[in-house]
DNA sequence: TTTGATGCAAAACGTTTGCACGGCA
DNA sequence: TGCCGTGCAAACGTTTTGCATCAAA
């Protein structure tokens, strides 16, 4: 999704992070770390392992976990919670900030960016004495494949079919 | 929080809700739901549970989490994310809906009102072709505690002193 | 060589569920 | 009486953690 010329600076930019942190530079971290810029989407910790199935030798879930907190600390993931159980992660790229439409049935989601929030969020934190680091606004609702076929793509439930 | 009158009537609105279901009108839906109209703030289903210790008899885990659930379904709670592993639940009375500042530090949870905001969404939601049912707008930053005076309430990671 | 990273399995966490019993209608 | 609701404990899905081993610096 993203230019490999951007994969690459954000890669020596977690790099930096690490070395700045004193921290190691695995195999590992660069494997989870590219391929999550690879990806460009919101995924989850456990589909991100699933992409990274590919590579010989799989990367374990819990060192998936602590590698993914180490990018959220390095500022280049955010953290989303739409509400399910999972936690959703996405690769934001430098001052592009968007917001979510989040589909009530199928899970589904779009980005939207309205600079008109931005500013009336500095409004607020001003107002309340709050010095604002973070936002997230999602809209909740049916998609328009819902709307107008009356069906979503496959359901999470559907897709279960055992069990 | 709410006055008694007000916790009477969605007490009732509650008792029409389940009738209308055909469910049975128990002394713990009672008991809980009137607990949460009086709380009028924000809550977990542990300190739900909590508050509730007061009445003979607590009323368990199990049956609070489908309580609570009953009330989402009846349209007098809503259910928040605020990016931490626990749910929140508030009672909202009709037509008052806000959206929240969440401090980073202590969890502190203040409310607000902005009705440009509303308009926003509507005209996004129709960009989209989005049938919106509902919406979280959540600011994240430093409270004015920890701004003005370097620290908050006591933190949750303070307040477990053992293990 | 030293220290931090990894993988495994077990624990932790909030939440949900199966089941036997008890209470509402 | 019949059926639904409750409480318990066990199951659940996701995430975190302790520990022995392994690899980067």
């Amino acid at each position: 999704m993203a230019a490999t010329a951007d994969i690459h600076r954000e890669l020596t930019n977690f790099s930096n992070f690490l070395k700045r942190r004193n921290l190691k530079i695995t195999n590992q971290r660069l494997l989870v770390a590219e391929k999550v810029f690879e990806l460009g989407t919101h995924f989850t910790v456990d589909s991100l392992a699933e992409a990274l199935k590919d590579r010989k030798g799989e990367i374990s879930r819990a060192t998936i976990y602590r590698i993914v907190s180490l990018m959220v600390e390095s500022g280049q993931l955010t953290e989303h919670n739409f509400g399910q159980s999972v936690k959703y992660y996405e690769y934001i790229p430098p001052r592009e900030h968007h917001d979510h439409l989040v589909c009530v049935d199928c899970g589904r989601i779009e980005e939207f960016v309205v600079p008109e929030i931005e500013k009336i969020q500095l409004e607020i934190a001003t107002k309340y004495n709050f010095d604002l680091e973070d936002h997230s606004l999602n809209l909740y609702g049916k998609c328009k494949f819902l709307k107008e076929e009356g069906h979503c793509e496959r359901r999470k439930e559907e897709a279960d079919t055992i069990k």
